[in-house]
DNA sequence: TCAAGCAAGAATGTATACAAACTTGGCCTG
DNA sequence: CAGGCCAAGTTTGTATACATTCTTGCTTGA
């Protein structure tokens, strides 16, 4: 990933030759615009123009045409024909959906694991980031730092399980509710200070359920895992100690 | 949509001006292949040449290349970098698979419907094809033109629902799911012949649900009903009487 | 003054030429 | 004879020129 320092379609990148480069320019420039759109260099509901961005990434007119297309078929960007691309706007109320959504894919999952089996690879996977955070959590103040690292293991122990369920399909679908802001289990923890031991709690029980081979108690702890988040962004966002949703 | 009865992409249409012409030539071709692969023209793990492809549509290489992309993001067809577009191939676990995340997805959007209420267009739909499915299934018997008659019906009361969750995602999802071969609900009457009478009920039970806001029951209902095509299929696939998932 | 229409500019859509990558076949070498 | 290497051909990726559509602001007429 492009170090986020920096604007991701700054230069031409000259000589720059320490990125990875992908297989091509479309899929490289992809990256770059999406990276840009999630960091929110771009307002909602501006427009990308094909010229400027071209010139603005020193390549041709054509790999621009394929990110944005690609981009737009992600749902990043909104898009008509003869009028070119846009920065997709969500409402508070698909961002709430979303999670809706995202929890009945993941709820499906867990149940896929359950029904599956977890791999060996995966389950050593879920039983290290869940050590690591009884670790984490074992300390008696959890500071900035913390719950950073606390994201990475919550996103590491989600994607063991989506990986558990041997569903592309499934995967594609949840990775697309990621790419609505807000909606990534990355940016979970940041409004969820207190919650993060029920959380976890959470996640011990999951893996016992999907190590039981109970894909009904897998399924509704994951669901309600997720719709918990939910439930605290609407009160996050409007401040009301239980939101009605506005549309 | 194009005459079904020749191929999709056989002329680049000289002079045919009936078609109704999308906005740009990248939307109809992309949906004159698409309906060419839903087809079955193509034989699954096909590759589709750029070239090959633009000459027998009569357009250049620019829109065929759009719609490569578009139809591989629907899902429809694989992409490998520098190596082109094939016909993606679906297992039968795959396609099983589609069904349990149509039936969650369907779930949700009856759920959301419940919630949100039924706009009185979508409850007018509804209260007309529920009707023209009580008196197609008054008859005795029912022949095949009475199946595809009220396969259109089921497709319109599924639809009538998915517009009612006022979802934009949730409606693309299930859109996808639609994209995988044999798991759409216009394929679905043709393999359950004597359950027809079971799901037209079905509907008029969702459809209560729905109207008396009974978020919970609409959705396990509708989560049932889409689940149990998935049962039949496997039914049918297997040749068992309840068959065990083999991948 | 206002509205309709038109024309110039700018943006996207398409075609095509060229570049890079992959594939395939044969040849050479061990 | 087997294996790998090289080269020609094919296919995809990119750049660019041209076509079409849309936007915008002005002009012109009522």
């Amino acid at each position: 990933m492009p170090r986020m320092t920096e604007s991701a379609l700054l230069p031409p990148d000259p000589d720059d030759a320490a990125e990875p480069r992908a297989a091509t320019r479309s899929l490289s420039v992809t990256e770059r615009i999406r990276t840009a759109v999630l960091a929110g260099e771009f307002e909602a509901g501006a427009r990308l123009h094909e010229v400027r961005l071209s010139e603005r990434l020193g390549v041709s007119r054509t790999p621009v045409r394929s990110a944005l297309q690609s981009l737009a078929s992600e749902g990043l960007l909104e898009y008509a024909p003869n009028r070119g691309y846009a920065v997709r706007r969500f409402s508070t109320a698909e961002i709430v959906d979303a999670y809706e959504i995202r929890a009945m894919m993941e709820a499906l999952a867990a149940r896929f694991a359950a029904e599956r089996g977890l791999p060996e690879n995966e389950r050593e996977a879920i039983e290290r980031v869940l050590a690591e955070g009884d670790d984490l959590l074992a300390r008696p103040e959890l500071g900035e730092e913390e719950r950073i690292a606390y994201s990475a293991i919550n996103g590491t122990f989600h994607e063991a399980i989506h990986s558990a369920a041997r569903c592309r399909m499934l995967g594609d679908m949840i990775r697309q509710c990621h790419s609505v802001p807000q909606s990534s289990h990355r940016n979970v923890i940041s409004f969820e200070h207190m919650d993060v031991r029920r959380r976890h709690d959470d996640h011990h029980r999951i893996y016992d359920a999907i190590l039981a081979c109970d894909a009904f108690r897998a399924e509704m702890l994951m669901r309600e895992h997720v719709a918990s988040v939910k439930t605290s962004l609407v009160r996050a966002l409007s401040g009301r100690p239980l939101a009605r949703r506005g549309r």
